[in-house]
DNA sequence: CTCATCTATTTTGTCGACAATTTATCGATA
DNA sequence: TATCGATAAATTGTCGACAAAATAGATGAG
């Protein structure tokens, strides 16, 4: 009673990333390692899987239609990328990015878009720089059709475009899991009124690169992380934990 | 006959890295997932476990006294973290980074580097200072005893200590993977006449972070990690696989 | 003697089952 | 009635067993 010989990603792990399926009792067999993590992963760029949020191992293996083995492993890489915390004896849950946490995400994406963006210059490929205008036209149509979900993950999807093309598998790396912290620091910390300025500054970011421009692209990227990191909600950390101990040691 | 109730690392997951356990046989019960971890990367770190090395999972868990399924789990972590890489259905192997792999951990190490020095510098604490004197000497008497493996476990191990004293426990993640990283890429690309140059250069940027002179330590650790990429044999690939291909090709 | 093919062994992939811990529920007592 | 303790339920941690694939070895043909 062995299911199908699954098909299974190379050895290389070129991940097939920026797809947008949405996460949904697919009803039928069972989907693979990839396709759990990508769902979970969208569920959690798109705001549907909220900080603290609880992944119980038999729960999502009942969602999925596949064994828990299957689905703690997802959770074990989710762990490593520190976007799920895993409680020991006690289960998953969606991570809460403290406030130092959010300062060091965008401490270290600062140098690394640069980078970067020296090598997507330093390329000048003509077919990337149309690919990063599809995608802000992907950007501009979800922000006319007010569809908040798919214009966070898109915004934080453009900097893992950026990342990939620039040819770094590297960089790539680095950027999808800070771009997945990013998501969950933006949905804990900011304030209401955020979505307008992002999407304006990508279509800028992607002109100064379609003319070449390094220090101009360099430093319009460096102000939109500024900006991003500036609407956060940076004085008091959540009440909860934090306020707990507060008060257990006043 | 289940085990005792095993010591488990906390949610927190601070590490207790730089340690200097040997990889052997320990005889008795069995070691916890982290000490397996940091068993493997010590040995990958000192060159015991060359690149291309078979990981067979039933030889581990012969060798550490546990589960098969408990060797599984750590290698898909060290997996995740590039140090080895995952053959389907053919077993894990010790990672052998390509030359432009290399190049991209160089050019993601530089501008972290120089974040880390920042950061010390801005702490401006003689404790920190104090630990990493006591490194460089370690990293001396190492030298002076003509432990190679020493000497090259803890060059990397400097950085490493340098990002977790800094604060950003981000900056320590990415750092620990990177110097792992590098550690095999030295192994595969560098000549044989390398590592006396290095631990001086540790024991200058210690120096300027001591003075809280941030430019110098800037320059200082630019340019130690331009001498080892220069130290490099970065013209050709290795021969097996890439003149495979090409043998095929021609 | 070399190469191809078939068989046998080893190794990996996957799952279900059991043990241990945590969480929830219920009952007893002050 | 509220709180503490014990029992019950649910969830996680761990392991051994079976199946599929790959490698190694043996056998036979050219």
């Amino acid at each position: 009673m062995q299911k199908k010989t699954v098909k299974r990603r190379d050895a290389g792990a070129s991940a097939p990333s920026l797809q947008d399926e949405r996460l949904a009792n697919d009803g039928e067999g069972g989907a693979s390692d990839q396709e759990i993590y990508e769902r979970i992963i969208a569920s959690i760029m798109e705001h549907r899987l909220p900080p603290g949020t609880k992944l119980g191992e038999d729960k999502l293996a009942k969602i999925f239609g596949v064994s828990r083995a299957r689905v703690r492993q997802v959770l074990a890489r989710l762990a490593l990328e520190r976007v799920v915390v895993l409680h020991p004896n006690r289960g998953a849950f969606v991570a809460e990015p403290t406030i130092d946490e959010a300062r060091e995400v965008f401490e270290v994406r600062r140098p690394l878009e640069a980078l970067v963006v020296r090598r997507i210059v330093a390329k000048n490929d003509r077919a990337i720089i149309a690919r990063l205008h599809a995608h802000v036209e992907a950007e501009e149509a979800a922000r006319a059709a007010r569809d908040r979900r798919a214009i966070i993950r898109l915004s934080g999807e453009y900097h893992v475009l950026l990342a990939e093309l620039s040819g770094s598998t590297l960089a790539a790396r680095l950027m999808h899991e800070l771009a997945s912290l990013t998501c969950l620091i933006i949905f804990l910390y900011d304030a209401p009124s955020v979505p307008a300025c992002r999407d304006q500054e990508h279509s800028e970011i992607t002109q100064a690169l379609a003319d070449g421009d390094e220090a101009t692209a360099i430093r319009l990227m460096t102000e939109h992380l500024e900006h991003v990191e500036a609407c956060l909600d940076l004085s008091r950390g959540r009440p909860e934990e934090l306020d707990l101990e507060a008060a257990l040691a006043g």
